[in-house]
DNA sequence: ACATTTTATGTTACCGATAACATGCTATCC
DNA sequence: GGATAGCATGTTATCGGTAACATAAAATGT
C-alpha cells in the first residue's frame, strides 16, 4: 500500500474528470453507459476501492446508524440486532454497535464514543438513560428510536412492548390455572431495569388479582441467566415448594430452574408451576417445554429499521409502536 | 442542529488556535496545563463533540477494525465479540460488525462494503473465503486475523483450534466407554464448512479408532439450532435406538436432541449417549448436563485482540495461535 | 438556418482535523 | 548581559470525495 488508488487515478485512466467518476460510482443517470461502463472497468483494473469516509467527510452524512444493545450474547438482543441490520441494508446504512452491559453509564459512555462518528439517527435499548445522555443527543438533535420497553418520556421515537403487560399475561395465567403462591427469579434490587420493570408487573398484577403478596428471590446482578436461575432454585433448595409458581425474569433463568428443579426431584408443573419471559429458543425445545410470551424480538428490529427507514426519507410515522406480547403455553404450567 | 460546532469554534471561544485544540483534545504535553483545562472546559459549554470523521480522513486511520461473524446469534460468536471488543478498547479502536450468515458469498460482499470505510485490520471468522475476498484484501496488505478454525493457507495471523482435533476428543472419549454405533447429527452436506469439519473430524477419528462407519443425519441448512437437533431425532423417532452415540455438531443442537429422546422415552446416557460442541451455557445447565468439548470462544476474541493490539503497534507475534480444547464431560454420556 | 433545449461533462471550493514546519517568548547559563 | 535552549503556540497545506455552478456539444423545434 504504497499510494493509495483514488478517483483521480480511475479518471486519469479514462480520461475523465473525478468529477465524472464520482457520479458514475454512484449511479448518477446524466455520465453516459458508455462512460460508467469505461470507468467501471478502470476502477476493477487499478483495484480501486470507493473511500466512504470521504463520501462521510465531505457529505457531512456518515451512513451509519448507532445502536446500543445491553448484551450481544442474548438470543433475543441478537435478533433484534439481526432484524435490524437485514432490513437497514436497503437504505444503504451501516450499523455501529455498542453493548452497554446493562448499565446506563456503560451507555453513556458509548454514546458519547457513537456520536464522534456522526451517526444520523441512534439507535437505544430501553427507556431509560442518565441525563448526559438526553442532554448529548437532544442538543444535537439527533434521530432517536428507542426500543423494547417503551419509555414513559419518550426522546423520540419508540418501538417495543410493555414489560408490565406482558408479565401481566403470565400472572393472569397463573391465576387462572389456580396458582396463588407465586415468587419472582430475577436480579437483585434496582440493579436491572428491564428486569425491575418486569418484577413491577407481576407484582402489580398479583395484587390486582387478589393473590398473596409475590416473594422476590434474587438471582444474582444482572445479566441473570441459565446458570443463575439453576443456582436460585439450588439455594432454595426444596424450601422451593413453599411456592407453586415461579416467575422468571426470562426463559434462560426459567430454563435453569426448570434443570435444577429436575436434579431436586421437583415435579414440574404438577408441583410447581414454572414461566419465563422472551420466547426464545430454549423455551420451545425444552421437555417440558416452557411457558413464556413472545415479544417478537425479531420484529422489533425490522420495525426499528422501517421507521429509521422513513425517518431518513423525512416521512411522518408514528412515534411509537407497541408491538405488544403474546402469551405462549408450554408444559411448565 | 443549524451549524456544527468545530474546533475552531472552541478555539475562538478560548482564544487560541485551532491547532491548540486539536492537540489539547489528544492530551498532548506541549499544551500548558491551564490552556487544556480552558479548552475543555470551552468545548464543554459549547456541546462540542470531537468528529472523528474528519480526523479518520486527515490521518488516512479509520480507527476501526473490521469484523465478519457467522452470525451474532449464536453464543459462542457473541462471546468471541465480547472479549474482542472488551479488550479492543484500550487501542482506541472500534469494531465494525458483519453478519455473513454462514455464506462465504456473503462475506464476500461485507468485506467489500466494510473496506470502503478504511478499516485498519480485518478479522475474519474461519479459514475459508472467497477468491475475490482473498484478492480484496491482500492487494490491499491489510492486516487479517482468521479466526475459530485454524485454517490450512492463512492469509495472515489465526487464532483459534482445530475442529478435528477437538472433535477427536469427543470420538476418543465415547469410544473408550465402549459406544461404537455413532452418528453424526450436523447440517447438509457442503452447506456450513465449520460443520463439515466436525464431520470430517468425527468420521476419521471413528475410522482411526476401528469404529463402524459413522452415520451422517442431515439436521436441515446451516445454521442448525435447537430445533433441528430435535426435529432431526423426531425423524427418526425410536430408530434412534440403532445408534448408541449421537455426535452433534453442537451443544445446541444436542440439546434439541436430547429433550427429544426424553420425549420418545429414550434413555440417556443409558441407551443412548449424546455430545455436543461449543461448551454453550445450556450444555453446564441441562439435566443431564451434557458432554461437550470447550472451544474457549471468550479466549479466542480476547487473543484477537491482543494481537491486533501488537499488530496495529508494529510488534511481532506467533502467526498462529492454538487455543486448543478441552473435553467437558456431563451426565449424557 | 438559427435559436433553444437537452445531454454530458468540467471547474471550483470546501467539509474539519492535523502533520510538518515555523516562530515568539521565557528560563537558564557562563 | 547576551547567547542559547526549551517550551508553548501559530501557519500552511492537505487528506478524497462531491455540491453547486458553469460550459461544450448534440439534439430538437420552427
Amino acid at each position: 500500500m504504497i499510494t493509495r488508488i483514488t478517483m483521480r487515478d480511475v479518471a486519469e485512466a479514462v480520461g475523465v474528470s473525478p468529477m465524472t467518476v464520482s457520479r458514475a460510482f454512484r449511479d448518477d443517470e446524466t455520465v453516459s453507459t458508455k462512460t460508467r461502463a469505461r470507468i467501471r472497468q478502470a476502477a476493477q483494473e487499478l483495484g480501486y476501492v470507493y473511500d466512504s469516509t470521504a463520501t462521510a467527510f465531505r457529505t457531512q452524512k456518515s451512513g451509519f446508524v448507532a445502536v446500543t444493545l445491553p448484551s450481544i450474547n442474548n438470543a433475543n438482543f441478537a435478533e433484534t440486532y439481526r432484524g435490524l441490520s437485514e432490513r437497514i441494508g436497503d437504505s444503504g446504512m451501516q450499523l455501529l454497535l455498542g453493548a452497554t452491559g446493562y448499565r446506563i453509564e456503560k451507555e453513556e459512555e458509548l454514546v458519547r464514543q457513537l456520536l464522534t462518528r456522526n451517526p444520523e439517527a441512534l439507535v437505544l435499548t430501553g427507556g431509560h438513560h442518565t441525563p448526559a445522555t438526553r442532554a448529548l443527543i437532544t442538543i444535537r438533535g439527533l434521530p432517536v428510536i428507542e426500543m423494547w420497553d417503551l419509555p414513559e418520556i419518550p426522546l423520540g421515537y419508540s418501538v417495543g412492548f410493555s414489560n408490565a403487560a406482558a408479565m401481566g399475561r403470565i400472572v393472569e395465567h397463573l391465576s387462572a390455572s389456580g396458582r396463588r403462591r407465586l415468587a419472582f427469579v430475577g436480579a437483585a434490587e434496582g440493579a436491572d431495569l428491564r428486569g425491575a420493570a418486569r418484577r413491577a408487573g407481576v407484582i402489580s398484577a398479583a395484587a390486582e388479582l387478589g393473590l398473596p403478596e409475590v416473594e422476590p428471590i434474587d438471582a444474582g446482578p444482572a445479566p441473570v441467566s441459565m446458570q443463575h436461575g439453576a443456582a436460585a432454585v439450588a439455594r432454595l433448595g426444596h424450601s422451593v415448594r413453599a411456592f407453586d409458581a415461579l416467575v422468571c425474569v426470562s426463559d434462560p433463568v426459567a430454563f435453569g430452574a426448570l434443570s435444577e428443579c429436575r436434579r431436586l426431584g421437583v415435579s414440574v408443573p404438577d408441583e410447581l408451576a414454572i414461566t419465563g419471559f422472551g420466547h426464545f429458543e430454549v423455551a420451545a425445545v425444552s421437555e417440558p417445554r416452557i411457558t413464556t410470551v413472545d415479544v417478537n424480538a425479531r420484529r422489533i428490529g425490522e420495525e426499528v429499521a422501517r421507521v429509521l427507514d422513513g425517518m431518513l426519507s423525512g416521512e411522518e410515522l408514528a412515534g411509537r409502536i407497541d408491538l405488544g406480547a403474546s402469551l405462549v403455553l408450554g408444559g411448565t404450567s
